[in-house]
RNA sequence: CGCGGAGUGGAGCAGUCCGGUAGCUCGUCGGGCUCAUAACCCGAAGGUCGUAGGUUCAAAUCCUGCCUCCGCAACCA
């Protein structure tokens, strides 16, 4: 009952598309911290989710013709699957469309509201009737509609604001009193710079412009927008506003929510505004982790470098994707994910150090002693150094996992894996082997490795669970030889301890054959997924309807402060000069332009960019990061008509 | 002057806050061992710590200028 508690976040994740390694990623973490607090023996709460609602889903559940609840509920069942497969034991998953996370959401809100934190208000600005669309002065062009370039007229959209303005001087102050509640501190430093400093505005917390979200019950026309939908997730899930769950008084304030670097604002300066206006106290810390980048590059799905995981764990193995991932990339700074990391990483570390220690140590003890260890053994102070280091593992990796340093616990953890390999160097069983009067040494030198194997994999259970448990079996020890407390402990073994023979635990891996496989593949999985839909079939009535104009290139030149941008002046033959930015600044210098006979589109509408208008689009032919611009024999008049 | 991060032996990183023998992993070369997953152990080579100044007895570390790369934001119709 005293327990005390711990309760630990992922962001729940947004379903309009598969997960790729960066959600595996923060999961893994977060799973790896969950499990070492049960070790502890916390009582750990450990959630995570999908934030389901919005205007994207409802866009991508039209184009795909079912029901935006359909559509999420089956890449939801896909996120559950990934999950398992990873071995993540979260204790709750929580999904925005949940009902008793609706249920509280409408109360927060209209608590908020009857409080006075929420207001309604409106946006003042510009009403295109004819487009149907809504525009701030600032989005204006000419003061004219920026799609149309029609006349647009005053109008109002409500909607409902939540007064973060109100809390700016709170935020601050608690910063202050709590340097780590936002690690790591170079993004503390990033949000006051960026987001207190300028000033905090209201924040507008309602749509009027989709449906697909929590309705505001007193005011039916609006659904409450993402902020306060997802970020309240943390305390829906414990029952905060429903009756389906009882355990808020138990588990908040949280003890961290891990989130990636990109809402790292919304959860240190929202969420705890929220939480301020909700009277509520303020979770222990927020981790803004890194990002994974594949060779160098951000990972994005167009760039066609997405990592699956799906691949990685059917070729190596789950345990080998969550060491890796662990160990490889400090936690709080971006890491870069290539294919030789992780299969280098695989040998070097769990099947040559973790793999074979294990597998030396079991196959001596069947070989010398036909698998159990005699009683009868003779220490020797030779044996020290390798059992004082076995010793003390524990509070350093302690020491290190409480600051979410996962990589250096585990480098703490291998350092004692590969003393114990130098330690079979230094007695040589082999040679103590030769003869019978070594015997009660030979069995002290290998019961000295099974508890180094004990306390080791059972440090590592956190992070490569059924690998711990393989090796459990093998080092003929039982779940109760690996708790945390005789983790500290040596001479938990009994003496005459018998061993167990097993598969080896991380097979070598063939790094050139493998990367000739994965390349095989696709460079991973990404390429194959990355299907381009077969062209859709267009009429020529269809066709016809795109206006193609040759243009002269009067006159060309950069777009201040813009690093694709280029701004051309034309003559498409109509006697007025047409204006077109094109980003194409990377491939041509403007000079060399100039007089040029090109090709553009002139009937697309006029779009605004970096505020200046663009009429059209220049045709340009790109292939591999390749871009040329189309360009004509200069004999082609200017005005003619591509047909 | 939009915000931020990074430049350290062939590769990837630590060290920088709190100046004082430049450390780790992989790779390379040489040696040892044979219990083990051609694994393990020992040793060696290899660095003007991006660059130019400054502070100091002393700078990878503190200060200033510059160069290069990367991310975010706004643009890539």
């Amino acid at each position: 009952m005293g327990r005390k508690s711990f309760y630990i976040t992922t962001p729940i994740y947004y379903p309009s598309d598969k997960l790729h390694i960066g959600h595996t990623y923060c999961t893994v973490a977060t799973d790896a911290m969950a499990r070492y607090k049960r070790m502890q023996g916390y009582d750990v709460m450990f959630l995570t989710g999908t934030d389901e609602h919005g205007q994207k889903i409802q866009q991508k559940a039209e184009a795909a013709g079912v029901t935006p609840q359909q559509y999420v509920d089956h890449i939801v069942d896909g996120i559950k699957d990934l999950w398992k497969l990873m071995n993540i034991s979260n204790d709750r998953f929580i999904r925005t469309t949940d009902d008793y996370h609706v249920e509280s959401i409408k109360k927060i809100f209209r608590k908020l509201y009857e409080q006075g934190d929420i207001y309604k208000g409106s946006y003042k600005g510009k009403y295109c009737t004819p487009c149907e669309s809504f525009w701030t002065e600032s989005q204006l062009v000419d003061g004219k509609c920026p799609d149309c370039g029609r006349e647009v007229v005053d109008a109002e959209e409500e909607a409902y604001f939540f007064r973060l303005s109100k809390y700016a001087d709170r935020l601050v102050a608690y910063y202050e009193a709590h340097p780590n509640f936002l690690e790591p501190p170079s993004r503390l430093n990033e949000m006051v710079n960026n987001f207190i400093k300028p000033g905090l505005e209201d924040l507008c917390v309602s749509r009027t412009s989709f449906d697909w979200g929590v309705q505001v019950d007193f005011d039916p026309k609006h659904v409450v927008y993402v902020w306060i939908d997802a970020l309240s997730n943390y305390i829906t899930a414990l029952g905060y506003g429903n009756e389906k769950y009882h355990d808020f008084q138990k588990y908040w304030p949280a003890q961290v929510h891990f989130v990636g670097k990109e809402i790292v604002r919304f959860h240190s300066i929202i969420w705890p505004a929220m939480l301020m206006a909700l009277d509520l106290p303020l979770p222990g810390q927020v981790y803004g982790h890194g990002w994974l980048k594949f060779d160098g590059d951000k990972m994005s799905k167009s760039k066609g470098n997405v990592v699956d995981p799906v691949v990685l764990v059917d070729r190596y193995g789950v345990d080998a994707l969550r060491y890796f991932l662990l160990r490889e990339f400090p936690f709080g700074a971006d890491g870069n994910f290539t294919n030789e990391a992780l299969i280098s990483r695989i040998n070097a570390d769990l099947a040559n150090d973790l793999g074979n220690l294990l597998s030396r140590t079991v196959a001596m003890v069947g070989k010398y002693f036909g698998g159990r260890l005699p009683a009868e053994q003779k220490a020797d102070p030779m044996d020290n150094a390798l059992l004082t280091m076995a010793k003390q593992l524990r509070g350093k990796y302690e020491e290190q996992m409480e600051k979410y340093a996962f990589q250096n616990a585990l480098i703490e953890v291998f350092k004692v894996i590969s003393r114990a390999n130098k330690y079979i160097d230094e007695t040589a069983p082999w040679v103590l082997a030769k003869d019978e009067t070594n015997r009660p040494r030979l069995a002290a030198v290998l019961y000295n490795l099974l508890e180094c194997l004990r306390i080791t994999a059972s440090l590592l259970v956190p992070f490569m669970p059924d690998t711990a448990e393989k090796a459990m079996v093998q080092i003929g020890a039982c779940k109760d030889d690996f708790s945390w407390e005789k983790a500290a402990q040596l001479g938990v073994l009994p003496k005459d301890v018998a061993v167990q023979k097993g598969d080896a635990l991380f097979p070598r891996i063939d790094m050139e054959k493998e990367l000739a496989q994965l390349a095989k593949t696709g460079e991973g999985p990404a390429k194959a997924e990355k299907e381009v839909p077969a062209a859709e079939p267009i009429t020529i009535d269809e066709f016809s309807k795109v206006e193609m104009t040759v243009c002269k290139v009067l006159a060309c030149e950069n777009v201040p402060k813009s690093e694709k941008l280029l701004k051309f002046q034309l003559d498409d033959g109509s006697g007025q000069t047409r204006q077109i930015l094109s980003g194409i600044a990377k491939y041509y210098k403007p000079e060399e332009l100039v007089g040029k006979t090109v090709v553009a589109c002139t009937n697309l509408p006029p779009r605004k960019m970096m505020g200046q208008m663009s009429n059209g689009m220049l045709l340009s032919a790109e292939k591999d990061g390749q871009l040329n611009l189309v360009m004509l024999n200069d004999q082609v008049p200017a005005g003619a008509k591509l047909c």
